[in-house]
DNA sequence: AAGTGGTCTAGACCACCGC
DNA sequence: CGGTGGTCTAGACCACTTG
């Protein structure tokens, strides 16, 4: 990552929390902190802004900036600078190894809503296609997605192998920086049943989902079914 | 609410994106803008700041800020601001009439996990409350609370049978300003089935959550089971 | 090379909290 | 009243994109 001012100083003072230097469960006030680290206030508020956004800190106006005594309780909780917008928390198990099964894949038109989601034109191609994704072999998650041919003309069963992020990163330079999702409950159908080994009482989740490139350009919408075990999202909420 | 500048600045240009007031999708540069405003470039930078954090504009250093076009297509889909920690927007339809009934209501020496959670000690008592909550008369949410009793040394029934959050904030004039939720899906109980009205079949999405207050003392945990076809998060990811 | 957003600074003044 | 975080400014310089 780069190496700001404000994130230098963000990671250290996180470092120190963890490492227990401060007593009392509060920060020194920001000017003497700036004068610490020799930086500005601004960038020292910006540092500690960045903590409070993390859950970390919280900032009381009159009174300090105190550390979060839950984040020191149960740090697992707070992991989130990082997260793939949302994915990955959700459903990367450290440790397991991913796999991917392309179950369908073809070019098809745009239906209306799916043209509206991307914002393209009625008559526009889009590809179409299913994947079975596996955690140590097992299936937990049915993904049916879409993508403007014109994004990437040279998509390939190949790259639908992986990740598909990755691939729009390392290849080609794009980086998807905004997701809207949708998460909603329902009982699984035969097709779910059968692809996660589900019985009839074992529910999916369901996130629907439309990513964006970073220059806004929506790039995938995609309708995921989850195995219910395998189902999480964390949410955390900040209105300092 | 207040009338910060930044925040004003904000506004006017929200409503000016909205009133089609900038061709071509792109806004004037931010030193246009300020000059325009007459404030300072930082001031005019944290307004367009919140709009990129509202998903209503993007900004690429080198090229300018963008209008972002779904925006202005499905503005139902973005109406984030003053949402109510995750819960309202998931939950309220407008114009329909909540309920809620209160089916227990007594003081337990916290669980040891209740006590983690809460920051407690081992020996702190807490309430614990379940309710149904209603919608148009239809149940649609069981929710099982806990709450120091040291926060609320006053909490009564009657309290319970409304909005928890809006007690504090009317009535105690503290404000719930953080939220950690966990969501996950699971097959119905027999509980479940019986208070929601749900076949065996039909699930519930779970949402398990600690909400803070704005000094950041955990101000109450608890699990709610939603009716599926009333469960419904939304997630808006922003990694501008 | 010109134009755009990003970072960083130094400092003034305001609003709130607690003694 | 002193101390704290919040707002706002004016300006320098950097990093990236585009023609």
């Amino acid at each position: 990552m780069a190496d700001y001012v404000y994130r230098t100083v963000m990671l250290d003072i996180k470092r120190r929390i963890l490492a227990g230097e401060y007593e009392g469960m509060r920060l020194p006030d920001e000017r003497s902190l700036a004068e610490q680290y020799q930086v500005s206030r601004s960038s020292m508020k910006r540092a500690l802004e960045l903590l409070a956004q993390q859950g970390i800190v919280f900032k009381k106006r009159g009174s300090g900036t105190f550390i979060n005594p839950l984040y020191l309780k149960n740090q697992a909780m707070f992991r989130y600078e990082g997260s793939n917008l949302g994915l990955t928390d959700s459903f990367l198990a450290p440790g397991k190894k991913q796999g991917i099964k392309l179950l369908e894949f073809k070019v098809v038109k745009a239906s209306p809503e799916t043209a509206q989601d991307l914002f393209l034109s009625e008559n526009d191609f889009v590809y179409q296609f299913k994947r079975l994704r596996l955690l140590d072999g097992q299936p937990f998650l049915i993904e049916e997605g879409f993508v403007p041919i014109k994004i990437l003309p040279e998509l390939k069963e190949e790259i639908l192998q992986g990740s598909l992020f990755n691939y729009l990163e390392d290849a080609q330079n794009k980086a998807v920086t905004r997701s809207y999702l949708t998460i909603t409950v329902s009982p699984s159908s035969a097709e779910d049943q059968e692809a996660l080994q589900l019985k009839a009482t074992e529910p999916v989740g369901v996130m629907d989902g439309i990513f964006f490139l970073d220059d806004g350009t929506p790039f995938e919408v995609s309708s995921m079914r989850v195995h219910y075990k395998y189902m999480r999202f964390n949410s955390f909420v900040n209105l300092n």
